[in-house]
DNA sequence: GCGTTTTCTGAAAGCGCTTTCAGAATAGCA
DNA sequence: TGCTATTCTGAAAGCGCTTTCAGAAAACGC
């Protein structure tokens, strides 16, 4: 037999409580509540008293339900795996901290339930409008809700043809230009390993195109057997790093794709003996904070992740507020220069 | 002018549009959503057509209003600061993922509203139980909640005296005890550093007293110059290391509080010539994904982070479902032996 | 065939709040 | 003092859904 060791609650006290209390009507403490029209000051006092020794909380769901809004931010993300999460959430919650809204998170791809009217974890049923991850929605879902006029902002990737959603990104193209000059103008890498992310990342694509142009302005070849898969995770640079040291491939610099894969790279070269970065430069993106703390220091593009929560959470409070906030959005990155490009900064 | 690109919706399709739609009432629609009575096979057809024709989802607080039930539970975090977070919201989120339940994170600690009917962000109002994380949460406010029936769940703090809340947290005894013993036995350490946690901190307190009693055990004195404050930060670990170095202390290992912690210890030692582990034995707590890619590889204790959020969310589902589930909930840690330590594995 | 039970369905009430309309009381002005 | 405007308040309707009760029809058993 199961016996429940909380204490059973008494009902909550409710609207009709307080007005009892106070004596007046429940229409009076909605706009004591709300301060939505004049109440004499006496009454007003007589409703916070009432409040207070009731310990009266608003229920949230028939405010939602009369006012016809969730007063709610949804955030939808991927399985959580790396280490952007926590920056990202800290960012949102702090462009929305001085609002009303409350912040639900959706962070795995749950399996979809059979039935015909469950859709998204989250959308207009228990939102009043999402940041949406890369990779976390259907394409047709993101469609829909778009076409039902959901206030929605991309984080890492941009919208479907002809849909105006607005994206927040990072520079990519100016971040991957600087590591390809630094590696090949400072410090003379002419073989160099470009580690892709997962298939059909945006970021990726976009990094291996701005890439390829540097090298091609600077006049280094991009050797097709130098372009591999880390899938931006420490074991899948390892693993690609591993396997070009097996098949002999020479290359003195690597582009591990992010700081995860960076970790990854830096290990394989380890056990191979190579030495970072006299016999191959390393050099991430992400800038996360344990890249300073690995050895050597990993020289790596800051992406301001935080950043990039709080501008695509304000992006959307200017949509809740009937605003149009601009469309695409890209922050810029920086080359943090440490140690395994070959530098000696700390 | 403000102007709202996105356009228009039409209002969304009620369970009315939908009895309309399917020449049925209400009750019907109602019956077949959740079903809770018989509807005939033919009756129950033309609903589903509706449904999918409308493309009708719940309105979920008009749902969670009726029903008085929220089907959110609520997880309380005090600002996201460190690595612990991914892996915790992993757990959680497994450990919800099969049931109609959906996650309300609040991850700050927000300046409270001068009104006397907003408490907590999380609470009765808008979950139907939740989830707290240390110093997320006022004791007063607990203990509020606690009286209330409302069901929770602490993580790595026990509950006020005399109230039955359920909580999760580590062997800290064993693992600290591990650690001691390693350090001494194993190499032979006699001075060694205690980094604390911060003020209160009750894993801290309770890894603490584990330390002096097997350094009594082993009959190695614990020097109170050898016990200060490393906040369980990358910058406060070496901070503090730094001044024991200037004051000329002498040591010979570190129990660094936790592997942000060691990366500052790390940093500390490196910057001021000591060889680890060489000159000083380096030993973490937390076994964060990084810990392995340092230089040396982090000696640490692994605390199985995403089992403490699965177990802790499992436990919030049994109370939620009427049952008693153990109170307090201690996850074995596991001393991971790598090269900090003066071990030579990987 | 008749009485009883089961299946199925709709109407109404209600969850806890917000908002609007109507009316009473008060204040201001000529 | 009388008229108009303003302030304040309560009653009622409604947000979108769930649930209960009543009643009709069908099925079952003697």
């Amino acid at each position: 037999m199961s016996h429940n060791d909380q204490r059973k609650p008494r009902p909550r006290p409710t609207i009709s409580d307080v007005a009892r209390l106070a004596g007046v009507s429940i229409s009076t403490v909605s706009r004591v509540l709300n301060d939505t029209a004049p109440v004499s000051p006496e009454v007003e006092q007589r409703v916070l008293q009432a409040i207070e020794m009731l310990n009266y909380t608003p229920h949230l769901a028939a405010r939602n339900l009369a006012v016809r809004k969730t007063e709610t931010i949804g955030l939808l993300l991927p399985e959580v795996g790396n280490n952007f999460f926590a920056p990202l959430l800290r960012g949102v919650e702090n462009a929305i901290r001085p609002t009303e809204y409350q912040l639900l998170v959706h962070a795995s791809l749950r399996v979809p339930d059979p039935v015909p009217w469950r859709h998204s974890p989250i959308g207009e049923h228990n939102a009043d409008g999402m940041l949406v991850f890369v990779n976390s929605i259907d394409p047709a879902e993101l469609l829909r809700n778009y076409e039902r006029g959901f206030p929605m902002v991309l984080l890492f990737f941009p919208p479907p043809p002809h849909a105006r959603i607005p994206y927040v990104g990072f520079d990519n193209t100016t971040g991957l230009c600087q590591v390809v000059e630094h590696l090949v103008q400072v410090h003379g890498r002419r073989r160099i390993v470009y580690l892709r992310g997962p298939l059909g990342n945006v970021d990726s694509d976009e990094r291996e195109a701005a890439f390829r142009q540097t090298m091609e302005r600077l006049g280094v070849p991009v050797y097709p057997e130098l372009v591999a898969r880390g899938n931006y995770s420490a074991y899948g640079g390892e693993q690609a790093i591993q396997e070009l040291i097996d098949r002999g491939v020479d290359f003195d610099a690597v582009f591990a794709g992010d700081d995860d894969a960076a970790t990854g790279v830096l290990a394989a070269l380890r056990r191979s003996g190579r030495a970072v970065p006299e016999d191959v430069a390393v050099v991430g993106f992400d800038d996360i904070p344990f890249s300073v703390h690995l050895n050597p220091p990993l020289t790596t593009v800051h992406a301001p992740v935080e950043q990039a929560g709080y501008v695509a959470a304000s992006k959307l409070l200017s949509l809740l507020a009937g605003e149009t906030p601009e469309l695409a959005t890209r922050l810029p990155v920086e080359l943090v220069i440490r140690q395994s490009c070959g530098c000696n900064r700390a």
